[in-house]
DNA sequence: CGTTTAATACTACCATAGTAATACTACCGC
DNA sequence: GCGGTAGTATTACTATGGTAGTATTAAACG
C-alpha cells in the first residue's frame, strides 16, 4: 500500500501541483513560469521544492535532453479529497451539514450558487 | 490588527483547541485527560505545545496557586472559518458549488443528510 | 576547442509542529 | 524544617515546508 498521506501539502506545493495538473511534462522553468511573476520565487527554489516533492512520491520526472519533464504523480482527485476529508473530519467529525452550514453562513453566497446546490443535491438524491 | 493567521492549526493544537473550547479553564492535566488515553502524550508534552500556543496567541492562562489554567483565545468560530476558508479558496478557488459538489461525490451520503441539507439552503435562501 | 550558459545537485538556513527528557522550584504533609 | 511531589521552565531533537546561494556539469555556440 502506498498510503500517500495526501493532505498536508503546504501552500506552495499544492500551487505547484496545479500547474502540473494542468500542465504535464513541464520543466522547473515552466512551473516558474505557470506560477505567475506575483509569486516572486527564485529559480532554485522551484526545483528544490519539486526535488523534495518527488521524494514524497507528489511528482515524477523524465529526462528530456538536459532537462528534467515533471509531471504530477497523484491526481488532483485524491489530493482535494485528502485534504478536504481531513479538514472535514477534524474540524467538523465527518458531519456533512456541519460544514455546508459553516459554508453558509461565512460565506457570501449569491441566489445563483443557492441554486446551483439544490441542483446538485437533487442530482445526488436521484443517484442513490 | 491581529491577523492571528487562524489557520494552520496542526492535528495536535486543533485537538487542544477543542479541549479549551468544551473546558475552559482547564490545567494542562485537564486537557492531557480530554484528550484520552489513546492519544499517548506526555504531560510535557502537552505543556510545551500550550506554551508554544500562548506564545502564538491561540490561548492564554491565568495562574492559579501554583497551576496553569488555559482558556481559548480564539473562538470556534474564526479558527474554522479560517481553515475552511483556507482550504476552500486554495483547492476550489473560493466556488462553493465545487466543494459541496467534491464532497457529495466522494463521501457516503444517506438520504436524511440529503435532506438536511435541502433544508439548510432553503433557510438560508429565504434569508436573502 | 574553449568559454559561456543553462540545467541539476548539494548545502544551508529559518520557522513551526510535535515530542519529550531534564532541570528547577515551591508547596504540603509529616 | 525537610523531603517528596506537583507544577512550570528550559533545552533539545526530528520532520517538513519554504527559500535560496553555491557548486558542478554538460551542452551549445562561436
Amino acid at each position: 500500500m502506498k498510503k500517500t498521506k495526501a493532505f498536508r501539502l503546504g501552500d506552495l506545493q499544492l500551487r505547484i501541483m496545479k500547474v502540473l495538473w494542468e500542465h504535464p511534462d513541464a520543466t522547473v522553468a515552466d512551473v516558474l513560469a505557470a506560477l505567475g511573476p506575483n509569486a516572486d520565487l527564485a529559480y532554485t527554489t522551484i526545483a528544490t521544492m519539486l526535488r523534495k516533492m518527488e521524494e514524497r512520491g507528489l511528482v515524477a520526472h523524465r529526462v528530456d535532453g538536459r532537462s528534467f519533464l515533471y509531471h504530477a504523480a497523484v491526481g488532483e482527485a485524491e489530493i482535494s479529497h485528502g485534504m478536504t476529508s481531513h479538514l472535514v473530519d477534524r474540524l467538523f467529525e465527518g458531519s456533512l451539514a456541519d460544514v455546508v452550514s459553516h459554508l453558509l453562513t461565512t460565506r457570501e453566497v449569491s441566489r445563483d450558487e443557492l441554486r446551483e446546490l439544490e441542483k446538485l443535491i437533487a442530482a445526488k438524491k436521484k443517484q442513490l
